[in-house]
RNA sequence: UGUCCUGUGGUGUAACUGGCAACAUGUCUGAUUCUGGUUCAGAAGAGUCUAGGUUCGACCCCUAGCAGGACAACCA
């Protein structure tokens, strides 16, 4: 390594993303002077992996400035909101890696947040309205008009906070009014033309049973849920970006502690749908297994896919922060876990699709162990035992009796390598009525045991293969990308995002893998050489073991074949 | 339609706040290799949406367009 090397690597300064930039100037002009973000989800679907983009955002940012980050649920529409989703919200958010300073919820501020309701009644900024939600739209009019006010717009504060209170105490019927903010009836930002900032809800809040009736909208529990927990920075995606002003005036007119909001554009990746309510409707219309269906961009179902925090991590470091929609292509995905599995995944060996080899010059009936390295990217891993023995079963596509350009595995007359056994050369093979192969034949050089070239010989190919009689069978479940199309989203007249689903997502099939193969926890994540990254599945029971494709490997053969 | 946001290689993100565009991925070559994996070496690929302007000099600033997106829920 050269000094130049060196002394470039040292350099290496990070370029900081736009909400660094941020808070970098907040720090020195002294606006703040820490740093406390929020991870705030809705508890109304599972995480996915856009969602772990704003979680590594989150914490990431807590960490870089050692400030800190909550995790704060937000809860305030009981409707759609279940504890079955917080418990998988802070299961995925620690499989992550990330520890939370708090762990707040919304409704923990439904008292704090009605006393201000009444302050901004009292204040004359907020008035009880009784229109349908038809008039009101209609009042709004469109963003070039000018809205109309109702006859409710102008009541006494007196009024107000008399009706207000008996909305919470149960006296008026669902949705038979609201309350709303008093802003700006011409506002061209529509969210200004007097929000609404409480209806009636008769619906039993999960934490909440049925304290109350009455429920704050999002706009006016969000900021003000951020200015209790002391947040600096309220990252969020582009969507709330109109939302900002809103969220600015109620902790303005509250006169209280105004975190920044910063939005942020959201992750898409191709072939997959990123919405929650695409997702549930996978789920419920059972297109998937569930939640965490390794198909499913769910962390949960990336979790059973097989990939780590640590793929995760680095995806969220690759795809990077900046407020321009993107579209992040699926490989980029896999390349992560690719990358991080090449590093601590067990070697072992699996045939996906077998053809039984017979070697002729074998003697029947004798097996012995071959030696063979767990992972020749981490020798710490160690070596384990591998049973040969005359009969074995190699992949279909290891064969073909008439060799295309280039194919340098097994055919007549060739040598090839099995991996830590012996070199074989290919002498025939036998074919049924059909056409289709049934057995291969070879000839072994008991020389080259282990391997190794006993004469310095070269051997282009190099195939993995199971022993027959010691083969372990297992389902096996072959994923691909769950649609067949780069956007599922943009369905065409008449369609929608499900008729896109890829049918062949999933392919399940028994294949051979060594012994080692069958005493493994569900989770044990390994390498199947020259075939891809499975994980165990936690449907593997007893001796029935299912192993889940993670990924498969890079494969510049099937590329050259494309061509 | 109105307001707001965005516009850099195929994709994603940078460019020390004005000094002729970098990194990653992808693609293609080649080398190494007991995984057609990994690793390594190299190449191609944008002249920064367009047109003006300011400036010695603009991806960064200004003006006008164009394109894409968001919003017009008693969802978040």
């Amino acid at each position: 390594m050269t000094n130049e090397a060196n002394s470039e690597g040292n350099k290496e300064k990070e370029s900081k993303n736009f909400i660094e930039q941020i808070i970098d100037e907040h720090l020195k002009n002294g606006r703040f002077n820490k740093v406390h973000t929020r991870f705030p989800p809705e508890p109304n679907g599972y995480l996915h992996i856009g969602h772990a983009k704003s979680i590594c955002l989150n914490f990431g940012l807590a960490e870089k400035y050692n400030g800190k980050c909550n995790l704060r649920f937000d809860d305030t529409n009981p409707s759609k909101e279940e504890t079955e989703y917080v418990e998988s919200i802070k299961e995925d958010v620690k499989w992550l890696g990330f520890q939370w300073d708090g762990e707040y919820y919304a409704s923990d501020y439904f008292q704090q947040l009605y006393d201000w309701a009444l302050q901004l009644i009292k204040d004359g900024k907020a008035y009880v309205c009784e229109c349908s939600q038809e008039t009101i739209s209609q009042n709004r009019t469109t963003p070039t008009r000018e809205g109309i006010a109702c006859e409710h717009r102008n009541r006494s504060a007196e009024e107000n906070l008399d009706l207000f209170q008996r909305m919470k105490a149960g006296e008026f019927p669902d949705g038979s009014m609201v309350l709303r903010a008093k802003i700006d009836l011409n506002s061209p930002n529509m969210h200004m033309r007097d929000p609404i900032m409480y209806r009636i809800m008769r619906a039993h809040h999960h934490r909440t049973g049925d304290d109350w009736l009455i429920y704050p909208m999002y706009d006016y529990a969000h900021g003000e849920s951020d200015s209790i927990e002391g947040i600096t920075h309220s990252v969020c995606t582009l969507e709330f970006e109109v939302h900002r002003p809103l969220y600015e005036w109620f902790v303005q007119n509250l006169n209280i502690h105004a975190p920044q909001q910063i939005e942020f554009a959201r992750l898409n990746i191709n072939y997959t749908v990123m919405s929650k309510r695409k997702l549930l409707q996978l789920v419920n219309e059972k297109h998937v297994s569930g939640w965490d269906d390794p198909r499913m961009p769910t962390i949960s179902g990336l979790r059973r896919r097989g990939y780590t925090p640590e793929s995760i991590h680095l995806f969220a470091d690759k795809v990077g922060i900046a407020k321009r929609e993107n579209v992040i292509d699926m490989g980029l995905l896999e390349f992560c876990v690719r990358e991080d599995l090449n590093k601590k995944a067990d070697r072992r060996m699996a045939v996906l699709d077998p053809v039984k080899l017979i070697i002729t010059n074998y003697p029947e009936g004798q097996t012995e162990m071959i030696e063979a390295v767990n992972n020749h990217e981490d020798e710490s891993k160690g070596k384990r035992m591998i049973p040969f023995s005359r009969e074995l079963y190699i992949e279909r596509g290891d064969f073909m009796e008439e060799p295309s350009k280039k194919y340098h595995r097994m055919y007549p007359g060739n040598e090839v390598r099995f991996r830590y056994a012996y070199f074989i050369t290919c002498t025939g093979c036998k074919k049924n009525e059909e056409g289709e192969i049934i057995e291969i034949y070879g000839e072994y050089d008991p020389a080259s045991k282990g391997g190794n070239s006993p004469d310095g010989r070269k051997i282009k190919g190099t195939i993995h293969w199971v022993s027959a009689e010691h083969a372990y069978p297992f389902e096996t479940r072959l994923y691909d990308r769950l649609f067949s199309v780069e956007n599922p989203d943009d369905a065409e007249e008449g369609k929608t995002f499900l008729d896109y689903l890829n049918p062949e997502s999933l392919t399940t099939i028994i294949a051979y893998g060594e012994p080692s193969l069958k005493d493994t926890e569900a989770g044990y994540s390994c390498q199947f050489e020259r075939m891809g990254y499975f994980i165990k599945d936690k449907d593997s029971s007893g001796e029935k073991s299912i192993f889940n494709r993670t990924t498969g490997l890079r494969d510049s053969w099937a590329k050259e074949q494309n061509k």
